[in-house]
DNA sequence: CGTCTGACGCACG
DNA sequence: GCGTGCGCCAGAC
């Protein structure tokens, strides 16, 4: 799409697709935008997001071990978990339990 | 304009 | 198996 030219943008777009009670990775959605090892630009991308009016499902992304790394990023500590968990995805530790299977890749869809 | 950091990932030792 | 270094792109100082 001509509005997902922009980085940011896609990483937007996949963010905001990820199914509800799934995540996914930094690295997946790098490498889904073709850019690979740039996967702390996702980051920063989602760190932008917060300024966006649309609200950005950035807790439901992980980094590639299933960590919440980004957690004290939301404003506070346990606001990422508490999302989570609420989506039905259990969190133990700062880390997503059966990451593996609530893994949503953006090749996928 | 130059330099460093940052929500990561992987290669190497 | 763990620690360290480099690369990636963009923004802040």
């Amino acid at each position: 799409m001509d509005e997902n030219n922009g980085f940011f943008e896609k990483v937007y777009e996949v963010t905001k697709e990820v199914p509800y009670g799934r995540v996914t990775t930094y690295g997946a959605i790098a490498k889904y935008l073709g850019t690979g090892g740039s996967a702390r630009v996702v980051g920063w991308a989602l760190n932008s997001s917060r300024g966006l009016s649309v609200f950005i499902p950035a807790h439901r992304v992980v980094n590639r071990n299933g960590i919440l790394s980004g957690k004290k990023h939301f404003g506070g500590s346990l606001i990422m978990k508490q999302l989570l968990e609420n989506e039905g995805i259990r969190v133990e530790d700062d880390k997503v339990v059966d990451f593996e299977e609530l893994f949503w890749d953006p090749r996928m869809e």
